[in-house]
DNA sequence: TCAACATATGAACAGTTATTCATATGTTTG
DNA sequence: CAAACATATGAATAACTGTTCATATGTTGA
């Protein structure tokens, strides 16, 4: 009798949890997955900025940073607030921090 | 004086990371990024199992399985060990439990 | 060594994604 | 209200990604 789990179908597929979950989860990770996303979420550590200047650090245009920035609040990993013309985006929550220092662990191992 | 930190482009540039670690972490991110690959993960937490049986479990192709395990093996997030003709695959450390608990707790709140 | 089996790999294709450009929305000031 | 400015949005495009199909590699036992 070996360790491993090819036998235990049913039990495996109990522990699963249900594909609504693993999607959204899926998708969570999708949002991380792109460089310009995570560079944005890095620099919002340090405080709130607005959106120009946001793309100036980027070195993208305004536009291709507002997009982002929309996946990243319809995800509500960020959140806005409007001063004047400006707006200031800033962290959601410090899930975002978490999530990201799990993965800056794992590729300094 | 407000508190954003749209004047002090210097100071939240210097507190970035390097380009290639961002670059890395984002191509982490992206292998958590897919359902499939959730799923082999999820399915891994159990135990080792093999290629045929993960795609059965999955429902996709060997070949399918076989692509995505290849990501995850250059990855460092799975392992494999041979046994005769069937290989077996499981999880190469537990930071790929703690990185997916940190997006659970996200999508849970 | 050959047949049967398990897994891996390459090419092709369909679907997705990130960017840019052009333009729209919304805000302030004269 | 009009002009100037900041941001958002839609359409188009180029690049990327995941799957399948066909086939290759590698292992076992007769």
């Amino acid at each position: 009798m070996t360790e491993h789990h090819c036998d235990d179908f049913e039990g495996v597929k109990a522990s699963l949890p249900d594909d609504e979950m693993l999607y959204d989860l899926a998708e969570l990770y999708k949002i991380f997955g792109d460089t310009t996303r995570i560079k944005l979420l890095y620099i919002l550590f340090e405080g709130e900025m607005c959106v120009q200047h946001l793309a100036e650090l980027l070195g993208v245009s305004q536009s291709a940073v507002s997009h982002q920035l929309r996946i990243l609040k319809s995800s509500r990993l960020v959140r806005y607030r409007r001063e004047g013309k400006t707006i200031y985006y800033s962290l959601a929550d410090d899930h975002v921090r978490s999530i990201i220092e799990c993965g800056v662990e794992h590729i300094n191992e």
